[in-house]
DNA sequence: ACAATCTAACTGTGATCACAGATCGCGGCA
DNA sequence: TGCCGCGATCTGTGATCACAGTTAGATTGT
């Protein structure tokens, strides 16, 4: 505690100060990130019911923590809270999925191209380890379905991180949080999509297609790898109305 | 209170039932409205501090409805939390300008062509509606730059809305939030720029262009609109780095 | 008179209490 | 034996208390 001048801000560039910005991380915010994990990756089924204390229980924190994140979880209709005070992750129906595709299509669409547009070298690596550990598990005879929903999910924000504009990730990540649970659920459930769906054969077109800084055929790769996904579930009927 | 049989749901359809869905509007809800309305009309700068406890006087409740209120703007950034424990607006720098802006062109232009595609004449006749106040703003001797800017984001939004991708609207909405301050901000400090701008023109061409169901030249005007009011917030200089 | 230090007030965050409303199961009447 | 009605319990929401950390003002020492 040298105070020679100033006391404020002259200490020694020692390893303490080098650590850097150690984010703002509070309760609440490891209670959010816990369950959008959670939703992401299917974990939790569409008309799941939960409730504050519940969670609170679980994760062995107070429920004030879990009711700020699940309020934020609610205010974008993540999970919803029925008139019956209950939390429950919402049911799609028909109609709204079909919208969540359309708009997935239009943002994912640019944020593929613009990836192709601005990816360094650092991404297309990044792309490239994601792509085989999908196509793994999409080979193996015993495929790991968490395993590939997770490699899935990690390429393609390798493509969206790959732009440069977080706040476009933030979106994508949106929509993820709405659309995971019927997504990833379902294929959870019936893991032999995994060789059947062209999920790998649209990946290594997207990889390609931003190694070669090629815009427009990465929105196509990208596109008909969503919209494969979405005739898929579409034929579950799973989906309500 | 008849109870002939079943006592559920079998009440007379007087008018008390027919007042139908009221919504659940939590406190926390109309704090967050509150907020959002003065964040995206201008009314608070950005680098403005604020206290929950303060927000809380304010407004006349105690402090948890407005603690869920912030949480949720600072969770998408809309409003900050420094390392100090203080919450304010965030200031904007000029990267981070740039690339709400190219977010938003992508977005709301997909959305405009969407719009031009899908409008209803209902949605037709709020634009021209909300075009007009904005035109009377602009070529008034006294223009009041709280109305324009109103009548832009009514103007915006009507044509947002006019996709039927509410999922898309809420996104728009999440940009302007985070926009709005320096957006309007500036707009009400310098007033003039309501004469000089374009923004009546390309409010006149996108229009125009949605009557038409002109998908290409509703994106265009929008874009050109969104370019004007960015370029004109660069000159300003008042951006940071 | 000036500056360094210390204290008191204020900050967001977490925990606990309080409450209205809804749900479900057990007891009692027919 | 079957069904209605009431109460215990659980729900999210709001208020209040508690606390660590920061800030700014005032006071004191030089």
């Amino acid at each position: 505690m040298s105070n020679l001048s100033s006391p404020r801000l002259i200490e020694t560039p020692t390893a303490i100060t080098q650590i850097g910005r150690l984010e703002r991380v509070t309760l609440g915010e490891r209670v959010h990130a816990e369950l959008r994990e959670l939703l992401m990756s299917g974990e939790l089924a569409p008309g799941q019911r939960m409730s504050l204390r519940s969670i609170a229980e679980t994760l062995g924190v107070s429920i004030m923590p879990v009711r700020e994140a699940v309020a934020r979880l609610v205010s974008d209709q993540s999970l919803e809270v029925l008139p019956n005070r209950a939390v429950r992750v919402p049911l799609m129906s028909r109609a709204r999925f079909c919208e969540l595709t359309a708009v997935r299509l239009a943002v994912e669409g640019f944020a593929a191209e613009e990836a192709a547009r601005n990816r360094s070298d650092a991404d297309l690596m990044a792309m490239q380890r994601f792509e085989r550990a999908f196509l793994d598990q999409a080979r193996s005879p015993d495929p790991q379905a968490d395993q590939a929903v997770r490699a899935n999910k990690e390429l393609h924000f390798a493509v969206y991180r790959a732009t440069g504009l977080p706040t476009l990730v933030g979106i994508i990540e949106g929509l993820w949080l709405k659309i995971g649970p019927v997504l990833n659920f379902d294929l959870k459930i019936s893991p032999d999509r995994l060789r059947t769906g062209g999920a790998a054969e649209q990946h290594r077109r997207l990889v390609a297609a931003v190694e070669a800084r090629d815009g427009a055929s990465a929105r196509k790769a990208l596109t008909d790898d969503v919209k494969g996904a979405a005739s898929f579930i579409e034929s579950t009927g799973r989906l309500l109305n």
